[in-house]
DNA sequence: TTCTGCTATTCAGTGTTGCTATCTACCGGT
DNA sequence: ACCGGTAGATAGCAACACTGAATAGCAGAA
């Protein structure tokens, strides 16, 4: 993965996690997949595991053990309501981000057009 | 500033700085300025200019001393090819990034939707 | 002159974040 | 007994934005 998308994702894997989170509960293991099926493909585990502590600390999700078939008991993460208000925040930041970053881009192809002419 | 805004701006001002530079070359000072202008209110001086410092340092951009009539000499940045080949690279990961999370927004705010009716 | 205010840059220290690498642990099949 | 897949935890590191303060030059007011 490149050092920009490394980069861009601190603040905003947070949010993507928690949307992931909304859709439907899941543990870690099972969050990593569904990261690389929407095309974050080489997101590490211990970076998925890692951030999971922190919105459990700061008590965005709920945490529920289940014993698993395979392997040792997982870890099932519900978002709850300070989660969804978290989530709402980011949208709005989100938002307002991508609307300014996408003006600038904008105005350069502009610019860039411009001068081929 | 939010904390949100803070996190997420990482990886990403960068980008707009030098998408700033794009459009015309600019000093310190003056970036601060076009930051606040485009929405970015309240982004730190010390932030823009330590990121003038990385950025120059990675080559990415020409710098060019000019006497102020107003206060110390400017430092007058302006991007160059590879300080392009970036912000080209800068606008694919953007892209990719805002695609992913929005199709996440998207689907989430369906999910909601249908659980009303 | 001295002080204040605006322009302009620099720097040390801090906190958050994602990555790497490694470790533990449980289970089924060979 | 061993290995591969599942599942989670952790220590150390690097990058980045913020805070707060210091430095420096010049103009006009007190």
């Amino acid at each position: 993965m490149g050092k920009q998308t490394t980069e861009m994702l601190k603040g905003t894997l947070e949010g993507i996690v928690l949307a992931i989170l909304a859709v439907s509960p899941a543990y870690g293991y099972e969050i990593t997949a569904r990261l690389r099926e929407e095309g974050f493909s080489d997101i590490a585990e211990g970076t998925v595991y890692a951030l999971l502590v922190r919105i459990e600390q700061r008590g965005l999700v709920d945490v529920e053990k289940v014993p698993s078939e395979k392997g040792p008991p997982r870890k099932v993460y519900t978002i709850n309501a300070q989660g969804g208000a978290y989530l709402e925040e980011f949208w709005g930041t989100w938002s307002f981000l991508a609307e300014r970053i996408e003006q600038l881009h904008q105005r350069i192809e502009q610019r860039t057009n411009e001068e081929g002419e």
